[in-house]
DNA sequence: CGGTTGTTTGAACTTGCTCAAACAGAGTGG
DNA sequence: CCACTCTGTTTGAGCAAGTTCAAACAACCG
């Protein structure tokens, strides 16, 4: 059904252990991290920033590149739960394992943030942490009406839009990721995407270019009309 | 693609407002409420609990019956998130408005706990919301694995083994919802899920019983293989 | 008993998948 | 600089899984 790209360790259940709140310290509005700067990090072109099942020692924050999430059936199939842009936060976990493996999907630099250093002041982080679960859980629902409603027509055009919302790059998306990539996103095969990607083309709704990575949205309200 | 329901509003973007925690008591475990007792309500079979862009005032603990929460499409085509069944917490969101409808499969008793009176004792029940957002996160993630990757004997063999694991009684699984609910929330059609169950019943693995509302799994080991 | 609702079954069809091959760009090494 | 390889993308043809449409069936209920 989908692209088999590798066979890893099959899935755990993971007990629950919710760190508690302990201050009253408001914390700032959403994203922003309660220690902005942290360490940075650089992971080349499909490294492994962590696994399935690795400790939650570390959360991140994009700075540069694109990040996926996702994980593997025991054949190999995989889905991509997220793709993380500059300016957001993945990783950020209340288990003690990650549910998901992540990697860079081109060159990627980010801020790694030690979980520990930041049960001190606990209120603010507890609530960046509530922040980073809202924030997912909001993407993840919006996703399973994707995968579970849309045809491929409907999953491009939604992931095309959505893609340039979070850019906000005029009309011009230069996708970080491969065609498996959204493949795998959408649930789809590589020849399914490209298809309809050169359907998209042929109708005159988007372009193609810069060795077909770069995707120009030529009629946006078109693009939303088939992604529905 | 699916079962057309109804139309509804179509989804807005909802603005983050998060209850910050204020104390330093530590909450129960996990799912405990702090308030156990709640107001009781009964929702007759298919009656509305809370739509999509309803204000979060409440939210609820199933004590009999399901719940099903889902989104929709502007034409009607139908995701279901999840099934809540006795014992599960659904609705409890840090935002302002639900980004959910819910409705009750059959007749439905909940405990609802009023969010506001929460805001005083608050880091239990920022801990209580943080704990309702993993588990509902955990359970998005997995389910999009089902609906990104698998086909419909997967989907269904796994949608068997998790009901019966949650109701855990013994062998024998009484289905709460119909075929198009099992349908909606797999990303399948009445039909193939009624063929597919057909299918398992011919290859022994299941039986059915009870105006085919009952399931019986006869070999749970050929069925965690089927799941794949 | 007749009507309604939910489920099953069949047959034809369609979407998206599989398999295969061609193509294009980027490196690499002679 | 060209030939060669490697990787990623496109394209085509055939196929299969799942959908659609339609009809029959079963249970329930007034």
């Amino acid at each position: 059904m989908q692209t088999a790209i590798a066979t890893r360790s099959p899935v755990r259940a993971v007990p629950y252990t919710i760190p508690m709140s302990r201050d009253g310290v408001l914390a700032r509005p959403s994203v922003a991290l309660s220690n902005p700067s942290g360490v940075r990090r650089s992971f080349a072109r499909n490294e492994e920033i962590f696994a399935e099942g690795d400790d939650t020692e570390y959360f991140y924050k994009v700075v540069t590149g694109t990040v996926r999430t996702y994980k593997l059936l025991n054949d190999g199939r995989r889905q991509i739960d997220a793709f993380h842009l500059p300016g957001d936060v993945f990783g950020l976990e209340p288990e003690e394992q990650h549910r998901n493996s992540a990697e860079a999907v081109g060159e990627v630099t980010v801020t790694a943030h030690k979980r520990s250093a930041m049960a001190a002041n606990d209120a603010a982080f507890s609530n960046q942490l509530l922040a980073a679960m809202t924030r997912r859980l909001e993407c993840a629902q919006n996703h399973m009406l994707v995968l579970g409603c849309k045809n491929a027509q409907e999953k491009i055009a939604s992931f095309l839009l959505g893609l340039a919302e979070r850019l906000s790059t005029a009309d011009r998306v230069d996708l970080p990721m491969m065609r498996s990539d959204i493949a795998d996103h959408l649930g789809l095969t590589i020849e399914t995407v490209s298809r309809t990607l050169a359907e998209l083309v042929r109708e005159g709704v988007i372009g193609l270019a810069a060795g077909h990575r770069a995707v120009t949205l030529n009629d946006r309200a078109a693009l939303r009309q088939l992604s529905a």
